[in-house]
This record gives C-alpha cells, structure tokens and sequence, in this order.
DNA sequence: CCAGTAACTTGCATTTTGCAAGTGTGTGGC
DNA sequence: GCCACACACTTGCAAAATGCAAGTTACTGG
C-alpha cells in the first residue's frame, strides 16, 4: 500500500494538519500522553470526560497517522501501552501555542499541562516519570 | 447575566481553545484573514472550498468569541469586511505551529501562508483569485 | 463459580457536516 | 421599467460524526 494517499483538502500543511487532529478531542488525547498517561483506561479517565468510543476511534486514527504507537506492555492479562512516536511529541510545540493562545485570551482558563509553560503557572502534577514536553522556545 | 457562561469541559486551557477553535475548518478561515482575505466572497473562494453554510456558521461564532469583528465597508451596496482581532491574529502563532509541525511530517505539504511570521519564514506564495475548484466529489 | 478490572464494541438519538439550490439587496445597461 | 449580474447569505436535506449508556471479551484472584 502506498504510505499517503492524495491530499483530500489542498496541500497545504495547516488544512492537512487540521484534517489529522483538527477536532475536539485528539489533541487533549496527545495532551494526555504527554502527561504521561499510557494506558486506555488512563485516557479515558481524562477531566473533559471523553466517551470512550470517541476515544477508541482516536486512538485509531491516531495510530494510523503515525502520531501514537499502541503495545503491548504485558501479556498476561495483556494490556495495551499508547505511546507517542516522535511526530507525536512534535505536536507538543502545537499545544503550547494553544495553551499560550487561550490562557492569554480565554478569561479563567489555566495551564494543566505538566512540564510547565511559560508563564509560571503552577499545575497540580502527580507523579510524573521522566517525560517532558519539548517545548520550543 | 453573568460575563461569561461556564467552561464547557473544563478549565484546561487547551480545552477551551479547542472548544473556540479545534473543528476543520476556523483555522483555516482565519488563515485566509490573515492572508489578507476580507469579504465573505474571497473566503468562500478559497483552495479548501469551504460550504458557504458552514463559512457563514464559522464567521458568525468566530464573531461571536472575539477573534474577528464584521463591519461594513461601504454603504451602497452595503459591502462587509471581517477583520481579525488582536485575539484572532494571535492565532497566528497556532497557526505557525500547526504549519511547522505539518511541514516537518507530513510529506507534500507546502505552506501556503503569507507574511506575518515571527521566525522569518517567507513564502514566494501568491494567491488565486476567482478559480473555481471543482474537486470535490 | 463469582466478582472485578481493563479494553473495547454496539445501539441509537442528537448534532454537525456537506452539497446544491434558492433568496434578498443593490447596480448598471438598455 | 426590465433584465442580467454580483455579493452575501439561507434553506433543505442526506450523510456522517458525536455523545451517552450499556454490553462484550479476556483474564485473574478468591
């Protein structure tokens, strides 16, 4: 099988971009990870409170561009582990400019993302292990 | 009334940003703002071939959280002008990120996005006017 | 055998899309 | 006045995506 197939909008990188994670929940499921949850109960549990088929069709999609990589991490009782490829954490750099955007501009709303942004905002982090967020800048 | 209604998801900041602009195609129109793009015609013409319905929902929410204003710009024939915000053309840098991060892993993807970049990122790219993109199925 | 946990699937009502066609307002030409 | 035309939208659906609850499968410990 061929590794792309034609560009269903333009070639333009932003509409292409949109088209794999331009919706309301990929992006908090990257989130996620970054924060180092791995598991599919872990995402699952998340604040926004995602339904769980949505999020087994993310996780697919995901898995299918190349963003996330699903192992298994033990075999008896297997249990599956979301980790993301590199091209995943590139899209840290994407959250943080969001992040930056609406804490800037969308009165109330706070950092919750681990690894800190750039404005001090402290974030109630729990044990994180040793994954941090490539931030730019 | 209260200024601003309850956080739909959750005070995350990304959340809520998504909430205003995580869909396929607000991204995309504020872009073409950006762009230099101002009436409602121009949008509607642009490489993605935005559904005019779906065009005028998106300038109507996109008005409605503060990242563009409508305004007429001239009066017989009332002619309108959508003009982005501080709000709106902070997205930019999203905009940048989103443009970097496809670019970089996406293969065939180009930018197509004019001026305005904080890094010296140029494009060569002009825009086409009235051309019609019969490509979609 | 039974309860429990993890990881999903399925059903179904509601909402959002996408496409085409239509509407309202004003302008210039004849 | 009448017609063609352009701009800025609406409207009418069919198709797809979303959201909620409940069900399913695989395994394990008691």
């Amino acid at each position: 099988m061929s590794t792309h197939k034609a560009f269903l909008r333009s070639p333009c990188a932003l509409a292409n971009s949109l088209d794999l994670v331009g919706d309301r929940w990929s992006l908090l499921v990257v989130r996620d990870l970054l924060q180092g949850k791995h598991t599919y109960g872990e995402l699952a549990d998340s604040r926004e409170g995602i339904p769980t088929n949505i999020l087994a069709d993310r996780l697919k999609r995901l898995e299918a561009s190349g963003i996330l990589v699903k192992a298994p991490y033990q075999e008896r009782p297997v249990r599956y582990s979301y980790t993301l490829t590199p091209k995943g954490k590139d899209l840290g750099n994407v959250l943080l400019a969001f992040v930056r955007w609406g804490t800037q501009h969308i009165p109330g709303t706070v950092v919750m993302k681990a690894g800190q942004a750039s404005d001090g905002t402290k974030t109630p982090e729990k044990t994180s292990r040793h994954r941090r967020v490539g931030a730019a800048r």
